[in-house]
DNA sequence: CTGAAAGCGCTTACAG
DNA sequence: CTGAAAGCGCTTACAG
C-alpha cells in the first residue's frame, strides 16, 4: 500500500537478493539454466513484494506485445451482435490464460486504415478477423505483411487460418430434418451472397434435396434479402404458393418473417412452419417457440484464439478447423 | 514492399540523413529546438519510406501506452448489448484520432482479477468503466491505485470524473409530459436499484408528481424486477387496478411488458399506454410504436473518451458531465 | 539549433 | 550455475 506510485523493477529485486538481473529474469521465465535454490529465492522475493515485470518493456525486448487484435465491423444489424460479443468471450477467455490481451479494431467494410494503424504501430501480435468478405482487404492486407491471423467464419482465400461452425453440414440436416417429415415444399430466407457463409448454408440445403433424389424448387429460394421490403415481399410469395415450412438463415429475418406472418393473420406452426438459424436471444421471446439452428459461438471464438496463440508460437495449425452444431426442434415445426 | 519483415527505425534514418537519432525525435514529436530546413528534410525522408515509429518502445521511454482500456461485463442482458457496442464506438472515434487503441477486459461484477493484471502490467494509460455499482471494486481499486479512469454512467462515489445522460430529467420529463396528457395512473417498471442510474430514474418520476402538487401511488411502482415473473406479476397487478399508463425504466422490461399484454387480450394504446427508455432497435419491430426516451450512446462515449485523454495529460476534467435526451412521442401514448 | 549519452525495464547471446 | 554487457527503439535532460 505505501509505493503506489513508484513500481518495483527487476533491478530492485536483483539489488535486494545481491544477484544479477539476469538471474531474477531466468528464474522467472525458467530459460536458461540456473540453481535450484537461487530460483527459490528469487521466486520467494518476488512473491512477497508482490513484483510483476513489466510487460511492455518485455515486449520491447522480444519483439512481442502480448495482445492480439480482435477486429469488428462497424456496421452490423442488432442480430450480430450477441454473435461477436459471444465470440469475443470465448477470445478473451483463452487469451486471459496466456496473459494476452485484447486490443479492439472497430473497421468499417472498406476501409482498413484503423487496422493498417494497429500493425504498423506494431501494437499486436496478431489478429482475429470477426467478419469476412467475399473479396477482403483484410484478409490481403494481413497475408501481405505475414502477420498471424484467423478468421472466424469461412473464406475462399488460400491459406488462411480460419475457423467456422460448419454451416453447410448444419442447413442440411435441418433440412433433411424437415423433408423427412413430409414437408415438401420449403422455402429458405437468406442474406448477402457476399458472405461466404450464407452461399454455404444454400449449399447445405440443396445438398439436403439432392440425398433424396429430389429438386428443390428455385422459386422459393430467396437470397440477398437485405432490409424488410424484400423480406415482406418474400413472404407474400411465399404464402401465394402453398409452402410447408420457412427456413431463415438467421433471426434478424426470421424476426421479420414472423411479424409480417402475424399481420397477414397467419399461424405458426398451423398455417406454416417455420426454423431459424441461431436460437438467439432475440427470438427467445417468440411463441410459439422456434426450430432452431445452436451453434456454442464462444467456443467459436476461444478456439480461433487457441489457433492464432499457436501461430504466433509458430506452431503448425491446420488450416481450417469445423465445429459442430446442434438442431433443436421447437413448436414452430409441430 | 521489398522489406516487409525488417521495419525501419528512428536509427536508419538518422544515419541515412546524416543527422542523429536526438533530431529525428524532435522532427517527428515537434518538441525541443530544432533547424527548420533540417526538419523539412527529416520529415520528407519519413514520409517517402514510409516510416512510422515504433509505439512501444515510444511508450517504454515516456512511461506510456497509448492504450485505453474498456471495462466491460461480462454477464449482461440483450438489451444492454447496443448500448455497450455504442459507446465503444464513440470511444473509438475519439480515441483513434489520438492515436490511441482500445484494451477491452471483461470483469465478471465482483472479480477484478482481469483489471488488476492489465494494470499491473501497465498496458493502458487510463480506464473506461462501462457499467458501475453502488459498491464497486472496480472504483475501489482504480481510484487507490491512482490511475486515470472514467466511469460512463453516474455513482456515488467522491471524486470520481463520470460522463452520463441525464437519466433523471429524462425521466421526469417524459412522465410531466405522460400526466400533462391526462393521464393520472402512471407505474413504473424498474430494474435493480442497485444501479444508480435505476436510482436517478425513480427520483425523476417521483419530482414530476412533485411539480405539479399530486402524490404518485407507491403500489404502482415496482423496482427490483429481475426476470420475466416478476414482471407478469407486476403487469397483473397493474391490470387490476386500471392504470392508464406504464413506463418501463427499460426495452428489456418494455419487452416483456408488451408480450404479457398481448397475452391477456389488451391493446396499446386504447386498453393501456406504455413508454419506454431506450428507442433501441430491441423495440424497433413493435406495433404500435413505442414512446420512448432517446439518449445518443455512441456521443456518451465519446464524451467519456475525451474526458479520460484530458485527464491522462493531466488537463482538468469537469468531475460529472450531463449529456442530453430527447423524447420521443409515438403511437403507444396517443 | 544539434548531438552524445543515459535511461525506460526487460532479454539474451557470450563468457566464465 | 551466474553475471557483465549489449540490445530492443525510442525520449530527454544536459552540454555545446
Amino acid at each position: 500500500m505505501e509505493n503506489e506510485k513508484k513500481n518495483i523493477t527487476i533491478s530492485d529485486v536483483a539489488d535486494a537478493l545481491g544477484v544479477s538481473k539476469t538471474t531474477v529474469s531466468r528464474a522467472i521465465s525458467g530459460k536458461g539454466r540456473i540453481g535450484d535454490e537461487t530460483r527459490q529465492r528469487v521466486l520467494a522475493y518476488i512473491e512477497e513484494h508482490d513484483y510483476k515485470p513489466n510487460v511492455i518493456a518485455k515486449g520491447l525486448a522480444q519483439s512481442k506485445t502480448f495482445n492480439i487484435c480482435v477486429v469488428m465491423p462497424s456496421s452490423y444489424a442488432l442480430v450480430d451482435l450477441p454473435f461477436f460479443q459471444e465470440a469475443i468471450m470465448g477470445i478473451q477467455e483463452i487469451a486471459g490464460m496466456m496473459e494476452y490481451d485484447i486490443l479492439l479494431c472497430i473497421c468499417q467494410e472498406n476501409d482498413i486504415s484503423g487496422l493498417e494503424r494497429i500493425i504498423k504501430n506494431r501494437k499486436v501480435d496478431g489478429v482475429i478477423l470477426l467478419r469476412t468478405f467475399v473479396k477482403d482487404a483484410q484478409i490481403e492486407f494481413l497475408s501481405n505483411k505475414q502477420i498471424p491471423f484467423v478468421t472466424v467464419g469461412s473464406t475462399t482465400y488460400k491459406n488462411v487460418v480460419q475457423v467456422d461452425n460448419d454451416h453447410k453440414s448444419a442447413c442440411r440436416e435441418l433440412t433433411s430434418i424437415l423433408l423427412m417429415r413430409g414437408m415438401e415444399k420449403i422455402a429458405l430466407l437468406g442474406g448477402s451472397e457476399n458472405f461466404v457463409v450464407n452461399q454455404n448454408r444454400f449449399r447445405g440445403f440443396r445438398e439436403s434435396y439432392e440425398a433424396i433424389g429430389k429438386e428443390y424448387d428455385s422459386d422459393l429460394v430467396f437470397m440477398n434479402l437485405e432490409g424488410k421490403a424484400f423480406i415482406d415481399r418474400a413472404v407474400d410469395t411465399i404464402l401465394s404458393k402453398d409452402v410447408e415450412c420457412i427456413i431463415c438463415m438467421d433471426d434478424a429475418i426470421c424476426s421479420q418473417v414472423l411479424r409480417k406472418l402475424r399481420q397477414e393473420g397467419k399461424q405458426v406452426p398451423t398455417d406454416i412452419k417455420i426454423a431459424s438459424f441461431y436460437n438467439s436471444s432475440l427470438l427467445e421471446n417468440s411463441l410459439p417457440s422456434i426450430t432452431s439452428l445452436d451453434f456454442d459461438t464462444k467456443e467459436l471464438g476461444a478456439e480461433s484464439c487457441k489457433n492464432l496463440l499457436a501461430q504466433i508460437e509458430s506452431q503448425e495449425v491446420a488450416e481450417r478447423t469445423l465445429l459442430s452444431y446442434e438442431v433443436i426442434m421447437k413448436e414452430s415445426t409441430k
